[in-house]
RNA sequence: GGUCCCGUAGCUCAGUUGGAUAGAGCAACAGCCUUCUAAGCUGUGGGUCACACGUUCGAAUCGUGUCGGGAUCACCA
């Protein structure tokens, strides 16, 4: 189908072309909702056209508007003019045809089949510590860009780099030994990515500690940091875990697997999945070939002390080293590698990575490299680059134990809508299973939406003394309109044969179908602009229409026969558009709340 | 210091490919359940769109500058 938009731009370009004789490109008209305060439905803006024609708006707006009342009578009814805004009513035939066509769709708003393959990598965490709310932030950013690239027909993988090895795995592996005594998960019956997560917070304080000491006996602060002798163990260990000592290795596996048993259950809560999990120990040494590569090209220099470097000044960026002096890679060497590897393995045209903002010049450089190498997937990185999630007191650091933890936030906020619930007292009749599967939806369903419904590349600020709210723009505002309209179509069937209206749209009607009509040209833009906020506005304004409409029109004493069947349409429309686009945010919809 | 991002109502945010009188939610106040689920609806109050200058018929939106906040510029990842 054709956006309704699009064929008005058409419409007026061709009006425009004949009356004129003007060979005017598309783009230089503009097509506008028209406000609420005046009447019609679209607004062609003319002031760009005037200089070019050489009369007044009035009477441009006099001739076009007759003309496309004449050449389109099936999709204009009337006009009228305010200064050089052309406001365009669409006829109501236009509206039915499309509420019978797509009332029950579910594909409505999805695109064509495309062949090119996209890749979203997000979540990536360091499997030293539990997930935290900037980590939920990546995970349902990744993910609903997931289905929104699928929704606009492309295929998608969906990928995870897992930070598994490092000096940071290695601090809690040293904190484990010197004070777990054999201590376990389930010896302790903690989750496993607790488990570990607080032997590296005991890291840092005993590091604290032993630095302090350090510094009392005269030493400057920067060298007690370096010579404070769990750090030294630890620096020790990653360089016996490099060598790959057994027992060295073996507890990196223990702790790694307690982590991930732990992770697999907060993935699986809030429906994080992958087609692809990169592991960093498998990965970091990849970049160095390319390296070698790069230097016989000439793409990097070696200095005298070995250590390799790229010059991107002519760029107006830094130089950046890409191998150090001893032949170690570092983090943008690995990061080289798993460009190169995604590239073979999947050849995605375009490759979207979902990491903070603070890497913003990271991915630059990255991007860079990689054009510079001609790599053949260069051109098609990109960064999903969002801002952090802070508290009032500012920033969060898993080191400190100043996080909101993800695992007490969707605890907490499934209490929340169990208070709710119970409150309102709608449920008596569920089963101990719904409501268990209720609260899950809701407190999802407010966690995501309150995280998705802001532009990504904002920095939010998380008051954990305040609890993420079930009333006004949320998300259980969308999913209780939901559940109103599941509730009135359970009442009353929709007769298949009644499809033609006579009786003109009231204005609430018709607005709400001017709403519905919009939802794939918003699925469209939410990709193009790598952006899932875009849709859950949409999906709040849409709602908010609805409960406009719900108030002022009854569906199931509607006035006739014939409205009744209209209505029902309508509300099998708005609910199939509302499940559609809140799966597509990885928020699900409940029939009853 | 260089580069990048942000600054809109008391708070959280839309609106930013230039369009008509800048919109929601929360909070406050006033109404609406014998009518399809009141997690809802209707209304009231609340604004120097950080500031200045410029471009334009028209600027929250574009340009330049200033102020304020943040990120980054590691042989950490």
């Amino acid at each position: 189908m054709i956006q309704l938009t699009e064929q008005i731009l058409q419409a007026t370009t061709k009006g425009i072309n004949q009356l004129y004789k003007l060979p005017l490109p598309a783009s230089s008209l503009q097509i506008n909702r028209t406000k609420p305060e005046f009447e019609g439905d679209y607004t062609v803006v003319l002031f760009s056209v005037i200089k070019p024609i050489g009369k007044s708006p009035e009477i441009i707006g006099k001739e076009l508007g007759d003309f496309l009342l004449n050449e389109y009578k099936q999709l204009f009814s009337k006009y009228n003019l305010v200064k050089g805004f052309l406001n365009l009513t669409v006829c109501d035939h236009y509206w039915t045809t499309i509420l019978n066509q797509y009332y029950e769709d579910p594909c409505f708003g999805k695109g064509a089949v495309k062949q090119e393959k996209i890749m979203i990598e997000y979540s990536s965490p360091n499997t030293n510590k539990p997930l935290h709310l900037g980590h939920l932030r990546n995970n349902f950013l990744g993910w609903s860009l997931s289905e929104i690239y699928k929704a606009n027909g492309f295929p998608v993988v969906k990928s995870c780099i897992v930070n598994d090895r490092g000096i940071h795995i290695c601090k809690s592996m040293i904190a484990w030994k010197r004070y777990a005594n054999g201590k376990t998960p389930q010896s302790e019956n903690k989750k496993g990515d607790h488990f570990v997560g607080d032997y590296y917070v005991l890291f840092n304080e005993a590091y604290k500690k032993e630095t302090e000491e350090l510094v009392a006996k005269g030493i400057s602060n920067e060298e007690a940091e370096k010579e404070a002798p769990i750090m030294k163990e630890t620096q020790q260990m990653l360089i016996d875990w490099e060598a790959g000592k057994p027992d060295v290795i073996a507890l990196w596996k223990e702790m790694n697997s307690w982590v991930y048993e732990g992770f697999d259950i907060t993935y699986k809560r809030i429906g994080s999945d992958f087609d692809k999990i990169y592991y960093e120990s498998n990965t970091y040494l990849l970049g160095k070939k390319i390296v070698g590569e790069g230097l016989s090209k000439n793409v990097f220099v070696k200095k005298e002390d070995g250590s390799v470097w790229i010059d991107l000044t002519a760029d107006g960026l830094d130089e950046k080293i890409v191998q150090r002096k001893d032949g170690t890679s570092v983090y943008i060497t690995q990061d080289i590698g798993l460009a190169q590897l995604k590239a073979e393995e999947y050849g995605c045209k375009e490759s979207i990575y979902v990491i903070g903002d603070e890497q913003n010049y990271h991915m630059k450089v990255l991007k860079l490299i990689c054009q510079k190498l001609s790599l053949p997937a260069a051109d098609g990185i990109h960064h999903l680059s969002y801002g952090m999630v802070e508290l009032p007191t500012g920033k969060m650091k898993s080191r400190e134990g100043t996080v909101v933890d993800a695992d007490d936030l969707l605890n907490e906020m499934e209490e929340v809508a169990k208070k709710k619930t119970e409150e309102l007292g709608k449920t008596a009749d569920f089963t101990e299973t719904e409501l268990a599967q209720l609260y899950r939806t809701l407190s999802i369903g407010a966690l995501k939406y309150y995280l998705l419904r802001v532009d990504p590349k904002k920095k939010m600020i998380f008051n954990p003394e305040e609890s993420i709210d079930f009333h006004g723009h949320t998300g259980p505002f969308i999913q209780y309109t939901y559940a109103r309209i599941r509730s009135i179509l359970r009442k009353e069937n929709i007769n298949k044969n009644t499809d033609s209206f006579s009786s003109p749209l009231l204005k609430m009607e018709q607005i709400l179908l001017l709403e519905l009509e919009q939802y794939p040209t918003i699925v469209m833009q939410a990709c193009k602009e790598h952006d899932p906020s875009h849709l859950a506005n949409y999906l709040y304004r849409l709602a908010q229409t609805y409960n406009t409409f719900y108030a002022a029109h009854s569906v199931l004493k509607a006035e006739s026969e014939e409205k009744k069947q209209l209505r029902l349409r309508i509300c099998s429309f708005t609910s199939t558009i509302i499940a559609s686009g809140m799966n597509i945010l990885g928020i699900a919809v409940p029939e009853r709340m």
